[in-house]
DNA sequence: CATTTCGATAGATTATTTTTATGGCCTGCC
DNA sequence: GGCAGGCCATAAAAATAATCTATCGAAATG
């Protein structure tokens, strides 16, 4: 039983003709007679009979017609729904992201990117930069959002542009002081900074190594709103992304901590796995956060 | 897209491998390679992605792998659906009956039938002989019960047996007397018949004038229980299928009216279409129908 | 009763599928 | 890090399947 012999079978049965079926799809009678008489063979029942002139559906016949107009409409939805995902019409990116760039960039980026392809379903998963990479090389990820340079051989970087990261204080923390700090002052403040192994804290601490600085690290927060708040109340100093950071330097609930030489750019990145054939939708996205990055 | 495509495809997406599937299937690696090639052309879309060792399905093969299975799963349905209509084990018949085989016989038959096929269905249309042969010819009815011979070339006649007809009068129509009839004297008594056009009455006229006798047909009734009743209330006698009149013989409510030379036996046939292909069930029920006559 | 229509059949031909043989790439193991 | 082994891709050859041409026979038609 073959899905073209099922095509045929519905020609003939609507036709009621061998001759007119195997006109409407272009083959000769003997073919179309072949044919039939195959799917009658392979499904063990005959399924026209010849009383005098024309052909009728045998009880059999009757049954697969029914079926078989089920399976050429499924069919077709089927065939419809594969090309719809091959257009990016429809279809599911799995996105992961580690932290900053999960809570402070991607909501934009998936939002924008709803509005465009809104029968695309996203998934977020926010983890740190080594389980998504692991995802990835899984392919239980599509994309990857990361603040650090993974390099390795089996993934593919896109590079979305600098995620700087900003020396910040509460407002109180500095009183009335303007002045600009040498790096190796920074270590007098109470510093509070996010988890080892988060892609900020990895910048900072490649950043105060090159400058001979230790941290006085007085609290670690897995989470950049949770270190927020906690320089906001006093606790201490930090150093944050300033996307993460830009709602509260507008509203003054934290102030710019001047360092001087204190340029820490993270490179925010796009990964997929080497090899991927990316999706429309996913290519798509990839595309879509490169422009809305600058 | 062929249905040994999707079943390939599905091996694969199962398996995760083109060998593995390609052993399964019992062909080699290439043929599965093809085929998935194949199908991934005629859908537009790339099904399989190749990340290091394993392969993977693309969110479009993740679609069509859901798809395939229910296609599938409909596909064995059907199949099965086929069979067991071609087993016999399901299906339908259209019967039709003349009045007096479809009142008298065709129940009891239609009961063992179901009792003993009980998933296939019966339809029964109780019309007059000539009307039969024509629906039979169009192949809207797959058996006739007719009591006549048609004895047409385009129609097989399977005969059943004798259907006896019996004269009957009520019990207080003949009083005391118990008298055998001449065919003639039939003359001098009312009778009750059955509509011109019927098998019955087609029987009955062909007697009376083999003998000669004309009949004084004071009523005609299209049904066969109208006729009892006329009878058994006095309003004549009758001639009457010895399957009709066997419960009212029983109870005494008719008698039967002995007449000299009075064997009137029409012969009770099922008919079909020349050259048809009697579908299992239809056949069963024809043997059904022999074993319970007799 | 000849004629036409329609499906079945057989043999030739074409198209498709499968296999065999081989190459490249990645992985994992020493 | 080199090498063997596993896995898929590819190309040509072989096998298989589908189609076509030509023709037959049965049934309906005028």
């Amino acid at each position: 039983m073959t899905l073209d012999q099922l095509l045929t079978f519905l020609a003939v049965a609507r036709l009621g003709s061998f001759t007119r079926a195997a006109e409407e799809i272009g083959r000769t009678q003997p073919a179309v007679s072949q044919q039939i008489r195959q799917l009658e063979e392979s499904l063990g029942a005959k399924l026209f009979e010849k009383l005098g002139k024309r052909v009728y559906l045998t009880e059999a016949g009757r049954v697969l017609k029914e079926g078989a107009e089920e399976l050429r409409a499924q069919a077709s939805r089927l065939r419809e729904a594969v090309s719809q995902v091959a257009k990016g019409e429809r279809g599911r990116v799995r996105i992961g992201a580690s932290t900053t760039p999960g809570i402070y960039l991607l909501p934009r980026i998936l939002g924008a990117f709803r509005r465009r392809y809104p029968a695309v379903e996203t998934s977020l998963s926010i983890e740190n930069t080594f389980a998504i990479e692991r995802k990835i090389k899984l392919n239980e990820l599509d994309l990857g959002f990361v603040g650090a340079h993974p390099a390795k051989q089996e993934l593919v970087v896109v590079p979305l542009g600098n995620d700087e990261l900003v020396p910040v204080a509460a407002p109180s923390y500095l009183g009335g002081r303007r002045r600009r700090l040498e790096a190796e002052e920074l270590a007098e403040h109470p510093f509070v900074a996010r988890e080892r192994g988060s892609g900020t804290r990895q910048a900072i601490d490649a950043w105060a190594s090159r400058k001979g600085v230790s941290l006085n690290v007085v609290m670690e927060l897995n989470n950049p709103e949770a270190v927020k708040m906690a320089v906001a109340e006093g606790l201490g100093v930090s150093i944050l992304p300033r996307c993460a950071v830009a709602p509260e330097l507008r509203q003054r609930r934290l102030v710019p901590l001047p360092i001087k030489d204190c340029r820490i750019a993270r490179f925010l990145s796009v990964i997929y796995h080497q090899g991927k054939h990316l999706a429309p939708a996913a290519s798509a996205l990839v595309d879509l956060s490169r422009k809305l990055i600058f």
